[in-house]
RNA sequence: GCGGUUAUGGUGAAGUGGUUAACACAACCGGCUGUGAACCGGUCACUCGCGAGUUCAAGUCUCGUUAACCGCC
């Protein structure tokens, strides 16, 4: 990776916490840290164009190695110039490797040291994932940022499975740097380990030799309790080189995003306002809103007062329950427009608090505000 | 007027005389964390048109009655 093309500038480290300020330069352009990544499975971020999502403030957004791989394949996009030019997004973007996949679906295939055995379900094809040709599959969607393959180890799960598959999936992550090939990708380990400190902490300070031009921390936000998910990044993060960037795979509700981010985290992603956002939950300053309730049916208020997007600026509670409720496509569209405005708005905050060595009290002033026992 | 058919929640309806009246939609309330997710879960008929009867036991059988529909005068 050409250093010229992929690196973190670090502007400010907070004062009281291990928060960090800084400018990811890509090769789809710069973007600021702490970020927050919408998710985009299938190159797209659902119901929204890439004009909306810029204009929310996005960073960088991710794709989906396996979505893209099954369907619709690689190679066609590949031909098509790329997911940028494919999908007509111009800004950063990022693969996941497939790995959160062989644990979501992990009933149908296999996993060995070769790689993973799973059935093609669109044409009933048995086919392997390796470390290799995940890279391969990655160097032809290509994104900016991209993933080793990695498993994300389920929680609970015993020392000996963590410890074996951790292991496995460092030697993966090897090979998949051998494969890889395009200077202006930049790959990233991930960390594994389950809960387990020894495992986390032996797993980055491997993977940080192996010289990355980024980390993740993955296995977190699989179910298990945020104490948890809080010590598997320390665990994992003072091993983990200051001037590469680190991702916290999966986080997405307000506590573990900032949780993570006073730890020392750049960036994560999750599914979690998009999916909240078509299911009819909305993330507004005075709480969670299901949007589809009655007592919305006659309220002409915008959802949220203090929010600043599109849907916010045009539009009542009573219209969106009412597209909610008649199932109407455009409906999703501005719930998710606001959800991700919503996140994006906070992580914004959150950067300008850094700034000013003022991320602690930030913090506690959002979560006490939005995060409570029905926040998000 | 005569003969026949039917009658079960807001709706569409299942229901050999035997616990708690199936299922679906609507309604109401939740959930969703590197998206197999326009998804998933919960609540919603102390009662089967009405009235008698038979029976240990009736939404189910019998009689009467009312209503709707279909024939025939």
């Amino acid at each position: 990776m050409d250093k010229k093309n992929f690196y973190l500038e670090i502007k400010h480290v907070d004062k009281k916490t291990k928060a960090r300020y800084g400018i990811l330069h890509t090769p789809h352009g710069d973007v600021e840290v702490p970020m927050f990544m919408p998710v985009g499975t299938l190159a797209t971020v659902k119901t929204l164009s890439p004009e909306e999502i810029k204009e929310m403030g996005s960073g960088v957004i991710l794709a989906n190695t396996y979505h893209l791989h099954l369907r619709p394949g690689e190679d066609i996009v590949k031909e098509a110039g790329g997911v940028h030019e494919f999908m007509k997004y111009d800004g950063p973007m990022l693969t996941d490797s497939g790995g959160f996949q062989v644990f979501s679906l992990q009933s149908q295939r296999k996993i060995t040291e070769q790689g993973v055995e799973f059935r093609n379900d669109y044409n009933g094809d048995k086919e392997m994932f390796t470390p290799e040709s995940v890279i391969k599959i990655e160097e032809a969607i290509g994104a900016d940022i991209i993933m080793s393959f990695d498993e994300c180890i389920p929680y609970p799960v015993s020392y000996e499975y963590a410890k074996k598959s951790t292991e496995r999936t460092l030697r993966w992550a090897k090979r998949g740097q051998e494969a890889h090939t395009r200077e202006d990708q930049a790959l990233f380990g991930i960390v594994q380990g389950g809960e387990f400190e020894d495992l986390r902490g032996y797993c980055a300070q491997e993977l940080a030799k192996m010289d990355f031009p980024g980390y993740s921390i993955g296995g977190t936000s699989i179910g298990e309790p945020k104490d948890i998910c809080f010590k598997m990044i320390d665990y994992a993060i003072k091993y983990l080189p200051e001037d590469k960037p680190r991702y916290l795979m999966g986080v997405g509700s307000l506590d573990y995003i900032l949780g993570g981010y006073e730890r020392g985290i750049d960036m994560c992603d999750c599914v979690l306002p998009t999916r909240l956002a078509r299911h009819g939950a909305l993330m507004t300053s005075h709480g969670r809103v299901n949007i589809k309730g009655a007592e919305y049916k006659c309220d002409f208020t915008p959802l949220d007062p203090e929010c600043d997007c599109y849907t916010c600026r045009n539009y009542t509670k009573a219209y969106l329950h009412h597209l909610f409720v008649c199932n109407e496509e455009f409906g999703k569209r501005l719930n998710s427009i606001h959800n991700i405005r919503f996140l994006i708005k906070i992580v914004e905050g959150a950067r300008e608090a850094i700034k000013e060595d003022r991320f602690q009290e930030y913090k506690d002033e959002v979560l006490a505000k939005y995060g409570d026992e029905r926040g998000f």
